[in-house]
DNA sequence: CGATTTTTTGAATGTTTTTGAAAGAAAAGG
DNA sequence: CCTTTTCTTTCAAAAACATTCAAAAAATCG
């Protein structure tokens, strides 16, 4: 484990908690008490954080990665695009599985006062469903405080027991050789599994999802159905795969 | 837990309630008495807070903004006053259910920053859990649009394999001979089930809830204790119940 | 390529801070 | 008045701290 990236741990750590403990970050990082403490000590000199009794703090004007309301208001127009194309394959009767997030989120409107059973991992997607006047599961398990979605061993464990005849999914990265690819390895998981116990699995993804990699494979381009609005627009490497479809 | 992570919980519990106890920090944070008469000194000195006898106040505020924050807090409604005794029941290390609904809702500002799990049937309960990063877990079922609640077979078995240390849940109506009811049969099985799961049940309701009956009954009153801000308007018949205890 | 220097790491040392408990003083409430 | 609760002070144990030093790893140079 270089330096470098036991510090840039513990500033993401410092990102998502507004304190790390010295313990923790011992356990985390499999180095030892002299090694985090020089790290701290270095993080402190160069004004990334403030050290405490026990550990570091964060410094109180972090700027914090796009919230989840920014990204709503971003590729607007795109996204409800996508979302009127996949909202039109699910027939009458279907029971689909619904992604967590923002980009499958615009579907919901578009299936109100339709004959379908929804399954979802969203938090904020199964609040919007029941809005909506829709037949909506949720499946149980932790839930992720950054994106709102159920993730982990029961959640997956529940998908095991059902089965859909379409799955809509969200994605971060689409990329040629690396795949579909999301932030959180636990969320790519939940993936994975819905596409498994899926008919047919679909992809939302508009144009800036192209080209980019994430942290977590969950799908080989291959295993899905992926919609997009701006086909000509794109590398024409992806112009070699029937399963990509303009809208 | 670090000093800088307790004295941060005691000023965010100033914000919520102009007074804070003591004894009530001492469970909710898990130190000793010592600890926390040493934290509220040190925040004194610092000029954040002023001891009294018992714990300590919020200082008057002199700054940009009071009207809004000031007024939610400074008037509690009875449901705040309910929630606020509520969550100070709750130890550290505590993993509690939380029922759908807007009563127990309030609760969740006020067990913010605390070292507690929650376990919900809410999906905006489990929302709002999620934005006060407090570990959350919502449970899997059939969610009834009309109070965004999973309820059915798949949420019983879910609870059947937890244990809570406390359910906190709210109700429609409290009668002596009729128990505590609701108007949704799907929604008391839920409910009862988490009461079996738990170690001390608590129900919060206000003066309105009282001499009500509802459609379904899912407890009798002396299974929980009941927690009210208005015992002395109550009738009479109430005084009975030891388990009925005015915040 | 090997030898030497520099950097990084983990352990050992003694010091400081934090913590919880105890005992008596002060305050609150009947 | 007495009883109970809360408060302050003190003390020893535990945890966290800075510092030093030698071994290991990496980089540099002959």
């Amino acid at each position: 484990m270089l330096t470098e990236e036991r510090q840039r741990f513990i500033l993401e750590q410092l990102e998502q908690t507004p304190v790390v403990k010295l313990k923790d970050l011992m356990t985390a990082l499999g180095a030892s008490e002299s090694t985090i403490r020089r790290d701290l000590g270095e993080l402190e000199d160069a004004g990334k954080l403030r050290r405490i009794h026990g550990g570091a703090e964060r410094l109180p004007q972090t700027k914090s990665e796009p919230s989840v309301q920014e990204k709503a208001t971003q590729h607007l127009t795109a996204k409800a695009q996508i979302a009127k194309a996949a909202a039109a394959m699910v027939p009458a009767h279907a029971c689909i599985f619904l992604d967590a997030g923002t980009t499958t989120a615009q579907m919901i409107p578009m299936l109100a006062g339709r004959d379908v059973t929804v399954v979802t991992t969203g938090v904020d997607n199964a609040s919007a469903l029941a809005d909506a006047n829709i037949e909506a599961y949720i499946l149980g398990g932790k839930i992720k405080s950054a994106t709102k979605a159920t993730v982990g061993a029961e959640t997956v464990s529940g998908l095991q027991k059902r089965h859909f005849d379409y799955a809509f999914l969200g994605t971060n990265g689409i990329h040629p050789k690396f795949g579909l690819t999301t932030p959180d390895a636990e969320e790519a998981v939940v993936k994975t599994t819905a596409i498994n116990q899926s008919h047919t699995a679909v992809v939302l993804a508009d144009a800036s999802k192209f080209g980019e990699v994430s942290n977590a494979l969950f799908a080989k381009i291959n295993q899905v159905v992926i919609l997009t609005p701006s086909l000509a627009q794109l590398s024409p490497v992806y112009a070699d795969y029937p399963n990509i479809q303009e809208v």
